[in-house]
DNA sequence: TAAACTTATAAAAACGTTTACATTGAGGGG
DNA sequence: CCCCTCAATGTAAACGTTTTTATAAGTTTA
């Protein structure tokens, strides 16, 4: 404990520059000297300080994650993606959990400018995209999921959506289903995500050629309660749905949980897709059809691009965004 | 940005000393030194280099969390409870989850050591206790959620579990069941929270003046798979059970599916009660009653008892077992 | 009124790195 | 055989704090 370089300098008989060299592999060192040195480091058990690197190279080493609700697994997932790649690279996280709150969100952003975050990763923000423009200019580098961001030449990574949608309501069309509503994020919505997920329902109905009515399209908030209303209120028109497809699984939860209080039985009366793939979905009953995520990925690919806006300082032209395929999971709500 | 220490003193006319000073309320400062140095701090937005403190404090203001499963929302809750508690007092997390393997976990608590965290909490530790123990005795500050480390003088919380296996029994048994059976950790196992239910549900049944059959008592490893299996074999016994009780969701969980799969059905043929109260218990069909604990709370606690030990460096005799009281949640598995 | 304390502040060292710059020695071209 | 180049390594400054020690200006005490 409390070993430091100059320990390893002194046994190995070189300065500590050398060592430092040796340890960073930045410059010519001779073979022989390295492999002495890196002997020597092995055998003392040496471990650089992670303080004075940072503060001799002016960054703090700490990235800033900012996400929607970590006890919810779809996020948790992907900041697990994210937190294996930040410890290949020495990186460390601090990961923020706005529950769903635009106002915390602003209050982490605010938290980890203080902490000096070398940059950050945004998980699904709710803030408007003027707001994270604006911390981007303020020369911190970021990356989003779910919201394209290329116009704002922000690196993001979205899945696409609208493939998403149209599986979802091609597949509840291919088990006879002809009236399906959608609950979800309504046009206006500064989620991109959100609007290809209605724009791919819109598709998918015309594909079907299914006639695309005004009322069937509900205003749900992604979050389970807010789907309980616009399905109450979907019911009682006088021309009811007979399938829903929601944004969300966790609208879709809200939409099982009221069916089952008005005696309505899915997938008999009422198909339902629901969106992400949470945990959850396989045990409810009946278990929910969605579509897939690949989680865990996404936090992985996150972590990359921050990590080479990192290395590039905005000089770069790769700040694109990264489309990730979608994958339907048949379970049971769909009347499989 | 950029700001130090050092353009705060130049802008208020003293020498960086006496910011620290202010900065740290440590040492006397004049009122009016005081007040003038704050304005410009608030003024001038400063904010302290961390690493700069940590490198010269000679600690890293971080500590290690070693967690089963993250994804999994009771764990995830104990997380964000133990997190809270350390933004309060500026200390810094690496959160490693284990996914349910000693191996992994031992991997952790190198990787820890290599990042010379200042302390570690262990949320549900796989590991035997003489292990831990050694890391105590390696002088790092240590607080054990999960099982009762007070023999070994290490600072540890627990929920009463015998207690919470002793209400999940009881609520069976009024609902008239009498053949209940328990799936979950034998005997040798060496978590105490693990034993304490078993022994609560021994108890339980003598309570109730019920029959303690051996066979009865299946060995589940607290996952979702082991269950299947050991569900299996009681509906097999030629006097099976007619409620069981688990001793975590998870395991509830694989009861339950295991039994929609042979076609039994739960509650009427089976009761079920499991123990956590994990997220999917209600959405679940039936719904699962099960037991509660505090995890928000589980984990300020945990952070709490740390940050105990790290500013008393073991001195006191303060290293004692805290009892948290668990609660029955009541839904549907028991038949109510 | 000078010595002895106090109080408030300043000066400087230290923490463990990285890195710009300096030094050394060897090899090669003229 | 001298000068130059270049590879390998050493020296020392710098990063932004905290903290020990020193100093200056009051304030008390004898």
């Amino acid at each position: 404990m409390a070993l430091t370089i100059k320990d390893v300098a002194k046994k190995a008989g070189v300065s500590i520059a050398t060592v430092s060299r040796v340890l960073n592999n930045k410059d010519r060192v001779k073979d022989e000297t390295r492999e002495k040195i890196m002997a020597i480091v092995n055998e003392m058990n040496y471990v650089t300080n992670f303080s004075a690197k940072t503060l001799r190279q002016n960054k703090s080493n700490v990235i800033g994650v900012i996400v929607q609700g970590v006890s919810i697994s779809f996020y948790a997932e992907i900041v697990k993606g994210i937190e294996n790649k930040a410890n290949e690279y020495d990186l460390r996280l601090i990961v923020c959990d706005s529950e769903n709150s635009v106002e915390k969100e602003k209050d982490f952003v605010r938290f980890l400018y203080d902490r000096s975050v070398d940059g950050m990763i945004f998980i699904v923000p709710q803030m408007p995209s003027e707001d994270i423009v604006k911390i981007h200019q303020d020369n911190y580098p970021i990356v989003v999921f779910g919201s394209n961001m290329q116009e704002y030449n922000i690196p993001s990574i979205t899945v696409d959506n609208r493939l998403g949608a149209i599986l979802a309501v091609r597949h509840l069309y291919s088990h006879g289903f002809t009236k399906i509503a959608f609950i979800g994020s309504i046009e206006d919505e500064h989620n991109s995500d959100r609007r290809e997920r209605l724009q791919g329902y819109r598709d998918a109905l015309k594909e079907c050629q299914l006639e695309l009515l005004p009322e069937y399209i509900e205003n749900g908030l992604y979050y389970e309660e807010t789907a309980s209303g616009a399905f109450i209120r979907l019911m009682k028109l006088p021309n009811p749905p007979d399938a829903v497809f929601c944004g969300n699984d966790e609208m879709a939860l809200g939409v099982l949980k009221t069916a089952k209080k008005m005696g309505i039985s899915i997938p008999e009366q009422i198909g339902l897709v629901g969106f992400d793939n949470i945990r959850i979905c396989q045990y409810t009953s009946p278990a929910l059809t969605t579509i897939n995520q690949p989680t865990h990925n996404i936090g992985v690919l996150c972590c990359e691009k921050l990590i080479y806006s990192l290395n590039d300082k905005g000089k770069d032209a790769k700040y694109t965004n990264l489309v990730l395929q979608p994958e339907l999971i048949i379970r049971e709500s769909c009347g499989c």
